[in-house]
DNA sequence: CCTGTACTCAACCATTTGGTTGAACATCAA
DNA sequence: TTGATGTTCAACCAAATGGTTGAGTACAGG
């Protein structure tokens, strides 16, 4: 990462297989630091860094509770950047269904 | 990057600012390298490498056209991972809106 | 108040990443 | 064939990333 789109740093922050794995598991519901850490075999306070990272990326949130503090996923990012992708595959696919179109046609009228 | 899975991978080559404005430059259409690398105040070396990514992501395919290498975008690999991260969001928000039905029912009944 | 628990912050280190330049390879055009 | 064009390969370097350990902060319970 370096640059600063929205996008750009949603795409970097779950490009490492921790965080996906964070978020894989956050999708199931909410979590402290420690059982989202303890599955890895790393340090607690390097899954505590990747959750900072997802949280500049606004994937997910924190709060605190009493001396624990649960994480939680925020779906409105992700839908975000779902509807980006989708919305390129879209387009992809309706312009390669024209040029089949068009292909198919030179075919016939050979 | 260090692991495997295809998500991550997809994630973090779409993690990249540079990669991203290629991606979505070839939403437009086909295009050479030369043609990508011109908006972009790096080498041409520099967004050779860039495709390299893209390709090994299997976001985008080469073919060789006379002396030039048209890039394509692939749909199919943006559409899977927009599933991946819609279907996240769609759980959070259908458990979200069952916490938010069981809260305004203890309300309702105080 | 003191101790333990749950974290976060800071300094540090190794590896990876993204960039560079220079040389090589493939193809077209003369 | 020779030279120009388009691109990749290789070696190298600086900066960023992901990990570590050690110390500090915040709260809960005795």
């Amino acid at each position: 990462m370096q640059e600063a789109t929205e996008l750009a740093i949603t795409f970097a922050a779950l490009g490492d297989p921790v965080r996906r794995a964070i978020v894989d598991r956050l999708a199931a519901g909410d979590a402290t630091v420690s059982e989202l850490a303890a599955p890895f075999p790393i340090s607690l306070q390097a899954v505590s860094k990747h959750i900072k990272v997802l949280e500049a990326a606004g994937i997910v949130s924190r709060r605190r509770e009493g001396q624990t503090r649960p994480v939680r996923l925020e779906p409105e990012l992700l839908d975000r950047t779902a509807a980006w992708l989708h919305e390129h595959a879209r387009r992809l696919e309706a312009r390669y269904a024209r040029l089949d179109a068009v292909l198919d046609d030179m075919k016939e009228n050979r």
